[in-house]
DNA sequence: TCATAAGCGAGACGGTACGTCGTGTCTTACG
DNA sequence: CGTAAGACACGACGTACCGTCTCGCTTATGA
């Protein structure tokens, strides 16, 4: 099977080098001015290997992207909602902080490559939120939460405002900003007395 | 006072046109398909006149994104706080729709432009911090919230939340999405027992 | 009348100042390197000022150089036919020298622009043919040449030849090539013992 | 060898192609009218390829002109010196007049470029000196002339007065210049008494 | 053991956009 | 009205990058 941007592909140790020379010059960089060119010479390789594993730029980029953000799939089971929430979303901030100027790109390619859209939302966002549904259905198990209070709609606050924070410039979401998401917003949204919905 | 994209300027009617005219191309192309030529030829201008204003093709899409979005800042005054918060997701979310392409470009230029990051910051975080912390205050004035609520960190989680979700594909926010985050997060949260802070 | 650069016109105090300018910056930068702007600028004059008495650079330029060059049309009288042609040689040199890079230039310009041809055969060659033609005249009322020797065809050799090298890098012309190609050439030629032309 | 302007390159079959449509887009147009974008198109190649031989336009535009006078350099050898000089005085003619433009921008460029005039005295002006002293040569071997009359200054006086008449306007060269000038001033020079000269 | 093939580096290539600059036209405001 | 100042449309220049393509060289397997 041909290498391929949009699918959970198993890198080999070549491409998992350009990969990791993308990213590199990517949170360097940014998108703009990263070249092929310079991955290439970088990874001592030439353009065409690059080209004959990824189609263009943006899909090299967005699989060096993929790669990146790979690591954060990990619930992490600390006991109690409270502390799970806090620990994801430090875990969140870290992820994002280092990896804005990639994040920035792959927003940018999303708004003319429909299939980096179907590739992110299967892999990156689907993955993120089985990760939360996960998070929050431990959290109903042992009684911390109603299980009303899951919303198939705002499961994301917590890393989407946290990645919005990142992504813009002057206010980097902090652990102190992790603490007050998660004590001010979300404990009190998911704690709330669920009124019942017609 | 030379026009650029980093000061508030007040554009001339030529500038106001190829603002527009960017801003248009923008939506009907994204960033890097937008070309500078075409923004000159369809204001029937030369390049020249686009680059006498501003000097590279970012800041120019960083201007036409300023302008853009510069209708917003308008607090809604709609009588109650829920209602105030409605009103504001909701204009976010349309304002955020339509410049989807530009907000990606412009943070894609944020990577690497530092004046960029400034003028957003001043001009644009700024001006929609007071907007909230107005629609705040005036909810502490009728008793609807405690003024303890009004935190520095979170003023922004509604709009940071909407526009993430703008930015990403497959989900935009909808009048359900703000009226979840407004009902289900915000207002739980703004009307919590707010514990004493050492 | 409009004053332009194909007619023998008189230049007020403005326009010489004009053309002074431009003839310093020909010399100092060549053709292409001039630019109007640097012309105007230099003149404390705006552009307007300029193009309204030469519609293009390419005359301003030519009117500069027919400008430069109108003190050489004054015939040598040194008693002579040798001493004649030795003095007008030397003028032709030095004045070749100075206006090399403005020789090119109007040399460059004939091709494009007839009239500009035209203006200078009838200024500017013509002038110094009759110049040519007085010196031969005299010496053959002297008794110097015969009149046979005076061709219509090859009364510039003098002249043609000298400005030949004076446009061509590493070898300008001194008073030792004038001196050669009077002695050696122009005299043997015109002192050459004249067969009869049927 | 990286291929130059300024060196006496062979050139590929891609940079014999690109130079002759430049020669041929020069005799047509002349040089200011010569556009690089014209002659990539024309050569179906891209400016980038043009610009990676030539530096500049008017690098390309010598080089040009370099390889269209490379044919000039072959001696007659008609078995009398009357006869060299006018196969050699007609050669100059026609490429004098087929090229007239070309070296006119090419004079132009010398103003600015000394690289250009190093290139130029080296390989076509030497060029063709020896080419007059060949022909020269074979005369004094044959017993025409005196080797006297073989001076470093004057040899270029064929082509120079031919040149030059071939980049004015209105008075070209024909057979009948060539004739009188070897008839009328060249041979009476050569076949003149050489006095000696100390 | 050698040959045929497949992957690779190097880098030229066509195309396209960028940002700069110069020409010649035009407008505005001043004297 | 002529002028200084300078904005403007047009268009060419020279640069940079993308994605495609050829060329040899190396390596790895099959006869």
């Amino acid at each position: 099977m041909t290498p391929s941007a949009t699918s959970d592909a198993v890198w080999s140790a070549r491409e998992a080098q350009l990969l990791a020379v993308t990213l590199r010059l990517l949170q360097e960089h940014g998108y703009e001015r990263l070249t092929v060119d310079a991955v290439a010479s970088e990874a001592r390789a030439s353009k065409a290997t690059v080209y004959r594993r990824w189609p263009s730029k943006a899909e090299l980029v967005f699989a060096a992207f993929m790669e990146g953000v790979r690591a954060v799939a990990v619930a992490p089971h600390t006991g109690c909602l409270r502390g799970d929430l806090l620990a994801l979303g430090r875990v969140i901030c870290e992820h994002a902080r280092l990896h804005a100027p990639t994040v920035r790109a792959v927003l940018t390619e999303l708004s003319r490559n429909p299939a980096l859209s179907d590739a992110l939302e299967h892999q990156f966002i689907h993955q993120r939120k089985e990760l939360m549904i996960e998070v929050l259905s431990e959290a109903v198990t042992r009684g911390d939460i109603s299980a009303a209070v899951i919303s198939d709609e705002l499961w994301d606050v917590l890393p989407g405002y946290l990645v919005f924070r990142s992504l813009l410039p002057g206010r980097p979401p902090t652990d102190e900003t992790v603490q007050a998401l998660v004590d001010e917003v979300l404990m009190p949204s998911l704690t709330r007395t669920v009124t019942h919905t017609v």
